[in-house]
DNA sequence: TCTGGGGTCCTAGGACCC
DNA sequence: TCTGGGGTCCTAGGACCC
């Protein structure tokens, strides 16, 4: 079997240029929530420097002096997008494998022309959804991630690149060890500071020396370097969640349990229509509040969990457990930056256990309730039926200064032509 | 003064069991 | 003063990814 990496270039820039065609060409960045770091950067703002999570503290500066486009995330837009690419790669790929907003895994069987089929797919997705992508084929995941890379570096691949017929020595030569993927920041400085400064180097270490170092994950990203596949395939959208998580920091500093308790209610709210989107019940609850970097509060324990017995995903019940650990773990006093919540030990709805004792899973009418807010709120837009708890006022909600429209995801956001 | 949000996996250490 | 060996489970923390 023969692996290939499918990356959108750029996408979160890339999906912006789709719908406004005047930012093709200029230096573009995206950021994150609160407008605080660069989360996306175009070629244009790379070749300038600009580093992918930089702050905007830092950067703002910089980035209105040299004329650089700044837009605030608009996650909707980039979701339907990575939707169509992902079935636009679907029709054309024997098997794929969703990894991530911006990427997909292919496999081919060793007699397919993988490489011809991947030219074609990177034409057709550009024509069908206006996104550019690179594509990178080899053995193992991890080398088709390297190999992408090169492909989006170099232009005389013409965006798609097989390792096979090459020396994989030579190529991993111009990898360097911090690009590989699997190595972070620690890792990286850990192996410059031994003097392994290439994917090369790093893959002709003894599997000891790797072990001892870091630990089993090192060595599988070693064996993958070497050609050996140790990660599998996971046809579709890969292994089911464990987790769901809904967080965000403020808009500006909070101090009021009742601000606090509205901004962890709203995020429990996220978090349970998840939850039921997925066909999913939590069994355990954490709530998180997160302090000013530096202040009151520092050390205090800001984060507790209950659990959910039966597991729900009825929001009204997250609600009542949620609003109880949120005052129990409320500073007077503290400034507080972020709150959020995290369900965990998921279920499946239908794996529900039926109880000796006391009530079994959700009862139908809470269901039916349920299943309508859902809908209302697919059909006219998330928040357009909320709980009270969440709140109204909302001073607290993050800065997203200068977000673009929904263009395919709202009917009053459509791009008109004129 | 200001630094995102949503995930996964591994490891070490403590409590507990026989 | 001496102080086993083999497990499991849980939690916290750290590392990584996009």
């Amino acid at each position: 079997m023969r692996i290939a990496l499918a990356d959108c270039n750029n996408f979160f820039v890339s999906c912006e240029r789709v719908f406004d065609p005047k930012l093709e060409g200029k230096p573009v960045v995206v950021l994150s929530s609160n407008d605080g770091v660069i989360v996306a950067r175009s070629n244009e703002a790379k070749a300038l420097g600009v580093p992918m999570g930089g702050a905007m503290f830092e950067w703002k500066d910089f980035l209105r002096t040299n004329g650089v486009i700044m837009l605030s995330g608009n996650h909707a837009l980039y979701a339907d997008m990575s939707r169509r690419v992902m079935a636009t790669l679907s029709a054309l790929a024997p098997e794929i494998e969703i990894y991530s907003v911006d990427e997909a895994f292919l496999a081919f069987e060793d007699d397919d022309p993988a490489e011809t089929i991947c030219r074609e797919m990177r034409t057709v997705v550009k024509r069908r959804t206006g996104i550019p992508i690179s594509i990178g084929i080899a053995p193992t995941k991890t080398l088709a991630k390297a190999v992408n890379h090169l492909a989006k570096r170099h232009q005389e691949f013409g965006g798609v690149l097989d390792l096979e017929g090459r020396n994989p020595d030579d190529i991993l030569d111009t990898v360097e060890v911090g690009e590989v993927w699997g190595i972070g920041r620690q890792y990286e400085k850990l192996l410059i500071g031994s003097g392994v400064r290439t994917a090369r180097a790093f893959k002709d270490r003894p599997d000891d020396w790797i072990r001892r170092r870091m630990g089993l994950h090192g060595l599988q990203v070693a064996w993958e370097l070497r050609g050996v596949p140790c990660s599998g395939f996971h046809r579709g959208e890969g292994e089911p969640r464990k987790s769901v998580i809904s967080s965000r920091s403020f808009g500006r500093p909070v101090t009021t349990l009742s601000a606090l308790k509205e901004a962890v209610a709203t995020h429990a709210a996220a978090a349970a229509e998840t939850l039921r989107e997925d066909g999913l019940r939590a069994a355990l609850l954490t709530v998180f509040l997160g302090f000013k970097r530096q202040g009151y509060g520092q050390g205090y324990p800001s984060g507790l969990s209950v659990r959910l017995d039966p597991p729900t995903n009825d929001t009204s019940e997250i609600l009542r457990a949620v609003q109880a650990i949120v005052e129990r773990i409320f500073l007077p006093g503290a400034s507080y930056r972020k709150a959020g919540i995290r369900m965990a030990e998921l279920t499946t709805q239908d794996a529900d256990q039926l109880r000796l004792f006391g009530p079994s899973g959700t009862d139908p009418k809470r269901r039916a309730f349920l299943a309508v807010v859902d809908k209302v709120n697919a059909e006219w837009g998330s928040g357009t039926l909320k709980f009270a708890a969440e709140g109204v006022d909302r001073a607290w909600r993050s800065r997203s200064a200068s977000r673009t429209p929904r263009y395919t995801t709202d009917w009053d956001q459509l791009p008109s032509v004129k």
